[in-house]
DNA sequence: CGGTATGTTGATCTCAGTCAATCTGGGTGG
DNA sequence: CCACCCAGATTGACTGAGATCAACATACCG
């Protein structure tokens, strides 16, 4: 068993291989997105599966009722937009000025019983957004706002492009709402959340998407929770 | 966009086709599994992968502190036990009597990079459970336990096994403890949750793993939650 | 028939959602 | 260049859904 392990975020775990991406580049269009672009919404027949080269996707689900849940931010060498026998189940829009492959589904899918090989590593890259997705409904069913937080924050910093390890800073891409809706929780209790670990000498705010990591390590305390049995006490006096 | 959706149910989408499945047969073994039965464990070695034949499984994954997540049930048709980076992320146990292919991951992936149309099923297959976790996540995010609750019930009325339309009785195949860990929630607010889709009419419990379902459209109303907008006191009458 | 595990209900408390009131920083027009 | 504006962020006060603790009911099983 790994000891304590962060996941590996999604892009380095496994790359295509350079022939791959070059058969995939002569079915695909490569596309120049603004930000704030939505790629496609919930219910439109999808056609098209994107492959993030450059900046940041977010995939969303929106209820009747005006709710929304952010069910995962895509960064560069993520795939998304496979379909839903035929439609969009999520919704996609771009939280940064982003570049992507356009790639049509009908060509992939050939190309996936042509080539076994690339349809592995498509699998590979399924199983490991299946274990993102896992992970998440354990943190929703399980895990308080700040361990949710905590989770999230520890989650970015094994991202370089948003942690800068050697000043401990840690760059947020995405604004108070988007984080809500990401955490499942109100704004208000991701900022109060964020005051609290703050509070504790965890983390400190420099502004609102730009963090200082004080004590990586009482994040991931904070994330484990408190210890149950075997000594409650050290941890329980929460209401510091 | 697809109207009103109720999900289908994994097992229903797409088996197998016979040569594929004979093919698995020469490298897999059929196992019979009592009820309460662990397969395997987080952070073990993970070497099988398992069809499920006959039976329900558990899958979970349980934080230091003693919570436990079940991230979802497997019924005849599913694939669970994939490993992550060579060890198995979760837990899997049988809930009842069972029967399970068991099938070496070496050789399944083997077969998978040598028959392209069987890896396919199984990219469509793990598509599904990814759309699924996803559909888990926003219910953990979004909804309160009543609704959750009704989204359970919802779902499991799409598997004959368990729902007899006829006479709309819905067996429940698991207790209380286990569906509060799927619903992220506490064994008595599960009850509560119960009590209160009784009390407004849309179902009678029989026994607790029986229960008859009287207002199978208004359990999808409140699925759905109240509308928000236009008209919100007209179900904002929670108070019965 | 006890006896234990499961299920339900009641009472209380806590966390997080809601509403409202500032506070802040970045962008704009004068 | 500066005053203003406004969306986003934070904090406070209040409230409600759900967790927890405890009591009781029921069912299952030897």
């Amino acid at each position: 068993m790994r000891p304590e392990g962060d996941a590996v975020p999604a892009p380095f775990a496994s790359a295509l291989a350079g022939d791959q991406l070059a058969s995939i580049h002569r079915v695909a269009t490569s596309l120049k997105i603004d930000r704030g672009t939505t790629l496609f919404s919930e219910g439109e027949e999808a056609r098209f599966v994107y492959l993030v080269d450059e900046g940041i996707f977010r995939v969303s689900r929106s209820g009747e009722s005006g709710q929304r849940q952010i069910l995962a931010f895509r960064v560069p060498g993520d795939v998304f937009g496979f379909s839903d026998r035929g439609d969009y189940a999520n919704s996609a829009d771009s939280v940064t000025p982003a570049r992507v492959l356009r790639i049509p589904w009908s060509r992939l899918q050939q190309m996936m019983l042509e080539d076994a090989q690339l349809q592995f590593h498509l699998f590979e890259k399924m199983m490991r957004d299946f274990r993102q997705a896992q992970s998440r409904i354990v943190m929703l069913g399980q895990q308080n706002t700040c361990q949710r937080l905590a989770t999230f924050l520890l989650d970015l910093m094994n991202i370089p492009d948003f942690y800068d390890a050697r000043n401990s800073v840690l760059k947020l891409p995405i604004n108070r709402f988007d984080l809500a809706d990401f955490l499942g929780t109100a704004p208000e209790s991701a900022a109060r959340a964020f005051s609290k670990l703050e509070s504790r000498g965890l983390v400190r705010r420099a502004t609102s998407r730009s963090i200082r990591i004080v004590d990586p390590s009482g994040l991931r305390m904070v994330r484990r929770g408190p210890r149950r049995e075997a000594r409650a006490e050290s941890l329980a006096a929460e209401s510091v």
